[in-house]
DNA sequence: ATAGACCTGTGC
DNA sequence: GCACAGGTCTAT
C-alpha cells in the first residue's frame, strides 16, 4: 500500500483517536509481522504501555510510548492499521492485535506479510534496531531544485529509481514517483543528474503539489489501502498515469505506456513526457 | 543494474 | 497457468 501520503493519513487518524490510550493485551497472529524483539517477548514488552504521540519518518509510522519507548510500523505493500471497536468481526489477514483500555483494537492486517512493527525499548535506539531509518533521506518539504540538484548530481541512475531511493528522498513510491514525473513532463528513463535545472524546479514542485494532493483526497487505494476507520482514498481515480497504462493521456490523448524501470511497472505519456524533448 | 526473495492474493 | 500488486533486501 502505503507511500508518504497514505502512512501520513493513518499518523493523522491514530494521532486523533489514539493519545492518552493504553494497550491492555497484545496477541501476535502471525510471527514474520515482527521485527523486533522475538515475536515471543513481543506482547509482553509492549503491553501496559500508554500512547503519547504518533510521528512519521518517510514510509515509517513512529508511535511513542510512554518511558521513551517505540513502536515502528512500515506497512510495505499490504500493510493496514485499523481501529475498530473490539466487537468488529476479525479479518482474515490480522496479523497483531492490540486490546485497548478503551475497550476499542488496534488491527494490524497484512495480507503479503511484507509489513513489519518493531517495539523499541527505553534503552535503545531505532537505528540500531532499525538500520535504514538512519540512512533515510530528506522529507520531501521545501523540496527546491537546488535541493535535488545536489542530491542527483552524478548519478547514473534512471530519475525514477532516483525517486523512489529511500536514502535521498524519504517517502515517494512507486505510484507517485510516476505522477510527479508526469506533472513535471520529466521521462522516467532519464538519468537523474543529467536533467537541467528548470526541469529540477519544476520537479520538486510537483513533488510536494502531488504528495498534498494525494493526502488531500485520502491516498491511493490500489488494492488494499485504507485509513485507519477503514476508508478507501481517492487519488486512484484522479492519477495522471499511474494504473493508466492504454488509456489516453489526459492532456494530450496519447495512449499511455507501461515499462519496467528497477523491476517496477513505470507508467508515462509518450508525447507529453517524450525523451527527445527532455534531453538535458 | 537486474533478478530473485520475501508472501498472498486477484484477474486474465 | 501466467502476470501483476502502494516495498525493501540480498546476491550476482
Amino acid at each position: 500500500m502505503p507511500e508518504l501520503p497514505e502512512v501520513e493519513i493513518v499518523r493523522r487518524g491514530l494521532q486523533k483517536e489514539l493519545v492518552g490510550d493504553a494497550i491492555v493485551h497484545v496477541k501476535v497472529l502471525r510471527k514474520d509481522s515482527i521485527g523486533y524483539p522475538s515475536p515471543g517477548e513481543f506482547a509482553k514488552k509492549v503491553t501496559g504501555h500508554t500512547f503519547n504521540n504518533f510521528g512519521r519518518r518517510g514510509k515509517y509510522l513512529i508511535i511513542q510510548l510512554n518511558s521513551k519507548a517505540q513502536l515502528i510500523v512500515h506497512l510495505r505493500m499490504s500493510g493496514r492499521l485499523l481501529l475498530v471497536k473490539k466487537q468488529v468481526q476479525a479479518a482474515p489477514f490480522l496479523r497483531v492485535r492490540f486490546s485497548l483500555k478503551s475497550k476499542r483494537e488496534l488491527r494490524f492486517e497484512d495480507m503479503r506479510v511484507f509489513g513489519r512493527i518493531w517495539y523499541i525499548p527505553p534503552n535503545m535506539s531505532s537505528d540500531e534496531i532499525i538500520p535504514a531509518l538512519s540512512t533515510l533521506g530528506t522529507e520531501p518539504v521545501g523540496l527546491t531544485g537546488k535541493t535535488l540538484r545536489e542530491l542527483f548530481k552524478d548519478k547514473a541512475q534512471t530519475i525514477k529509481s532516483a525517486l523512489m531511493d529511500q536514502r535521498l528522498i524519504a517517502g515517494i513510491g512507486n505510484i507517485y514517483a510516476d505522477e510527479s514525473l508526469f506533472k513535471a513532463r520529466i521521462n522516467p528513463l532519464r538519468k537523474a543528474g543529467e536533467i537541467k535545472q528548470d526541469k529540477l524546479e519544476r520537479l520538486a514542485e510537483t513533488i510536494e503539489v502531488v504528495l498534498s494532493q494525494a493526502i488531500d483526497l485520502g491516498g491511493s487505494s490500489v488494492r488494499n489501502y485504507v485509513d485507519s476507520d477503514g476508508i478507501n482514498g481517492n487519488y486512484q481515480h484522479s492519477a495522471w498515469v499511474y494504473g493508466r497504462s492504454g488509456k489516453p493521456c489526459r492532456i494530450c490523448g496519447s495512449i499511455i505506456t507501461r515499462v519496467k524501470i528497477a523491476g517496477r511497472s513505470s507508467h508515462f505519456c509518450p508525447y507529453c513526457q517524450e525523451l527527445s524533448k527532455n534531453a538535458l
